[in-house]
DNA sequence: TGCATGATTAATGTCAGACAATTGCCGCGC
DNA sequence: GCGCGGCAATTGTCTGACATTAATCATGCA
């Protein structure tokens, strides 16, 4: 692994890309155990708060661990699904607020993400999906319940739809879509009269996965779509 | 924002999250100039290469970056697609090769996602989608194509199609699931003999997508999706 | 002998201070 | 008025030191 010194980023920049690509292609293998700080310094000829700029790098990505004490060092980390998701999350969050993306544009995304599932979880839903996804419809019908509330309800009766598929790239995939238009979701729940044509909807979607009914859940699935879209036309033009 | 000091977490990583959570809930907003290191050093009572710790976290997440010189300093980010791909695809990468997922899931959710874009690129496709999924086809069609270009050229494909979906929330969802595969594709494309039931599957789909036809062109991704599980069937066999 | 306990050691975490490099800005001189 | 050089602010990097953590090993006592 070798630095370029004409090339015009930080050394801790050049340093954590080489140890990345070490990674991706598989020079260094999981849970394998990096030099230290100041072997790595050594090796690439720099000093060591600029190693560990470098390994901070690496941290925040979730590609290394580190451990203090005598046996300690960085290590390979397992990338788990876990670990990806917040950053999954946060990266969708901030690409869809600070790039002025439509909600009819996010709103198409998820939904056709979410029908790319519902055949899936139509054919492979057990009961404890089917548990979770009426007890979130149930919660949605209580009178008290907070917006918030609601709205988190909403997120996990997708949720276990999305996990019925029984595909974890695909949830990996849907929680960064779903989780990511919670914000902009609020906005227009926020008119409380919709929440009963919501629930409606939701129970269908949960009827047909219940009765192995692919069609009959991305039908419903476009239909809470197509509301969605017509309470944010409304919301929209109340302004 | 203010630390933990009871907190086991690295102080960098304290501050780092502080900053973050003030960057997704919109009290930094982009373009914005974040304290100077030694300001941020006070405010936080840690020292000057703590904080540049943290910092070098966020701008591995493409949150800020960093500008030297006399009106330098670290700014909010705007977080665009071009920024986010590439991470995505190191993610996507990781999470498959180290959590050995299985080809079937991969192929599974990467053709579910493909055919979720399937209507919308029938419905929006304009000259230039179609003229790169004709080229890309011509292109595999040649005689002396390397493998890797054949790969290369089929991933373009498959990006032209979901382009042509018109939505960039898709694009950047699906930029994951295609590219990451790409090291497992490869395996079984390297039996050659493969190619023109692959070329005949992708002239259906540019058909389909040239005639708005969106059944039929997610049923050329089902029948596409079936013939790549077969191929994976074979090689894994004959092992 | 066996076990608890403390010393050792190796590593990361944090700090202080310094210097180098870069870049915009201001004032000076022409 | 304009160019140019110095100044100041800021990030990038280095050095050296100390603090903290945790495994290991030696020691001493029961």
């Amino acid at each position: 692994m070798k630095l370029d010194p004409s090339s015009p980023a930080d050394l801790s920049a050049q340093i954590a890309k080489a140890i990345r690509d070490a990674i991706v292609e598989g020079r260094l293998i999981v849970d394998e155990r990096l030099p230290s700080e100041a072997e790595l310094a050594d090796q690439f000829s720099v000093s060591r708060p600029t190693v560990r700029e470098a390994l901070k790098r690496l941290a925040a990505q979730s590609l290394i661990r580190t451990q203090r004490g005598a046996t300690g060092g960085a290590f390979v980390n397992r990338l788990e699904y876990k670990d990806a998701y917040p950053q999954q999350i946060t990266t969708s969050t901030l690409l869809l607020s600070m790039n002025a993306v439509s909600f009819e544009t996010a709103c198409e995304a998820r939904y056709a993400l979410e029908r790319a599932c519902a055949p899936l979880s139509a054919a492979r839903r057990n009961p404890d999906h089917l548990a979770t996804m009426r007890a979130e419809i149930h919660r949605q019908g209580q009178p008290g319940l907070s917006d918030e509330s609601f709205c988190d309800s909403d997120v996990a009766f997708h949720r276990a739809l999305v996990d019925a598929a029984g595909n974890p790239v695909l949830s990996y995939q849907l929680a960064g879509a779903v989780e990511a238009m919670q914000p902009l979701m609020n906005m227009i729940t926020f008119t409380a009269r919709s929440r009963a044509e919501i629930i409606r909807l939701h129970t269908a979607i949960a009827d047909a996965v219940e009765a192995t009914d692919a069609p009959g859940a991305e039908a419903a699935l476009t239909e809470l779509e197509a509301y969605t879209q017509s309470l944010a036309r409304n919301v929209m033009a109340n302004r």
